[in-house]
DNA sequence: GCTTAAAATGAAAACGGTTACATATTAATT
DNA sequence: AATTAATATGTAACCGTTTTCATTTTAAGC
């Protein structure tokens, strides 16, 4: 594979005129930089991208770790970042961690060991353990979707809190007041705080918050389905479901469907994300 | 940030030993073994592993290319690559490609210089230009899913003939005689093949072939909504439909539905890939 | 045309590891 | 105990770039 020498020989100039031809076109001279650049033709020239990248320090890579690449919305968020990533010449590297720890902090470790500049996470964890904390402390990671809030890193995030609280008024205006809930992991940020919107939207209402409506789900399908079928057979039926994504609203449908309830007249359902699957 | 020259000298030895050390333990002492491990800890070392790829050669990093990661059998795909992948030590590097040609050179590209060992893509594409062709004219990658079936590069794939026929026989036991096909692009071997499959059950059972029963098709929800609505609408209508896959079969259901054609009562429904959703 | 500033180029030192080769140490053999 | 083989360690070259600093060439000013 010809290497950066092979093209200054060929064209008859240094290295060092070269890689200022490749990275940096303007310093050099236009008759220079028209032979280097046949040269680099001639030779069959690929600068090898690992070595460039060691040497200057940056990799312009970003891992990105995604519970699961096949939750519907997160395709989503994962394509307007490869597409923001790339305007700036980053790439994305994609970790499906699939919510195991060893595979998160494999990619996390990316970081530490410079192998990527920076991390995104869509899931709140704190992936990185004393081993890979650096001189400063901090790494460059930012969180999405789900969040750790601790002050330390950046966040982007949507108003879960206003986001629920509509949606819940909005059952409400229907005239539902017994409004059941299909939540997310307890542990998730996102859960906690979807829930203060819905309590909020009941308060509001005067309406009272009963915690037997609250049934638990992992934002899956069959998390969905099995609170469906729970509800279903509820002796005092709930009228609507606030359920907190979309594929959890479609899994308790499903159950519905079973229990021969149709949606909307026998009991509404609500959800989250709007993904393509819900329509 | 330190490096392996801070561990050597803390630990009294030369760097080699600490490469040594790290890289294959057995071929150094125990006593020093243990020095160097200490100094590791003291001085917070954590090997660059930009420099370790670089100077090595090998980055042990896959790139893997999938028109989109919103696929539900995809996702699954990539869950087992990636499984298969860590055990041997690699990383795999998802590549969200979009189905956009640009961001799919610019994933390849990272084989060609030297970001990754090689290419696994779910795409029947040869993403390679001229430009990144090396000395023997060959790249490393690997064909999954959809195939290029050119001898040149291995392939891992299902009998997608095979199995279409299979499915139409289904079909066919159960009395169908006309059954329509929603089909995937046309530049798509996996395609083709199906249709192949699809052919030979109607020949077998001498059902003769209607071309107008073929409905296009890519893979979508909304293709087979599409194609769904277009079949709801026919006066002499197939009485099953086989669907290239189950996201097109629920689009195509979705349409039946809505022109108050009820599987499978009405018309039967069949799809590929046994994806989550399709329950 | 001469002096000086600016622009273009080259030589060589990094970057942080790995590894071939030489040397020093330890163990095995007689 | 002396000789030889095996094992541990060190020295220094090397991987393919980028980048600093010195040098040469070109342009500008008068």
């Amino acid at each position: 594979m010809a290497n950066i020498r092979d093209v200054a020989d060929s064209a008859g100039v240094s290295v060092a005129t070269v890689s200022r031809t490749l990275q940096q076109p303007e310093r050099v001279s236009p008759k220079t930089r028209n032979k280097v650049m046949a040269a680099v033709q001639a030779v069959g020239y690929k600068p090898n991208l690992m070595a460039v990248k060691f040497r200057s320090g940056k990799t312009h890579n970003l891992v990105v770790l995604v519970p699961t690449v096949a939750n519907v919305f997160f395709a989503r968020v994962i394509s307007g970042m490869q597409e923001a990533a790339a305007e700036l010449g980053y790439s994305i590297l994609l970790a499906n961690t699939l919510g195991n720890s060893e595979i998160e902090s494999h990619y996390a470790k990316m970081v530490s060991t410079s192998q990527a500049d920076g991390l995104i996470q869509l899931r709140a964890h704190n992936p990185f353990d004393a081993t890979m904390i650096n001189d400063n402390g901090l790494l460059p990671m930012v969180n999405a979707c789900e969040v750790i809030d601790d002050g330390q890193y950046p966040v982007v995030s949507l108003d879960n809190r206003a986001a629920a609280k509509a949606m819940t008024e909005h059952l409400i205006s229907l005239g539902h007041t017994r409004i059941a809930m299909i939540k997310g992991p307890n542990s998730s940020p996102l859960t906690q705080e979807r829930l203060v919107g819905y309590k909020d939207a009941l308060a509001q209402a005067n309406i009272a918050f009963d915690e037997s409506l609250l049934f638990p789900g992992d934002f899956t399908l069959q998390a969905g389905y099995n609170a469906g079928e729970t509800i279903s057979h509820l002796e005092n039926r709930p009228t609507a479901v606030f359920c907190e994504n979309d594929e959890t609203a479609i899994g308790a449908m499903q159950a519905f469907k079973q229990a021969n309830l149709h949606a909307p007249n026998d009991i509404s359902v609500a959800g989250f994300d709007d993904i393509a699957f819900s329509a």
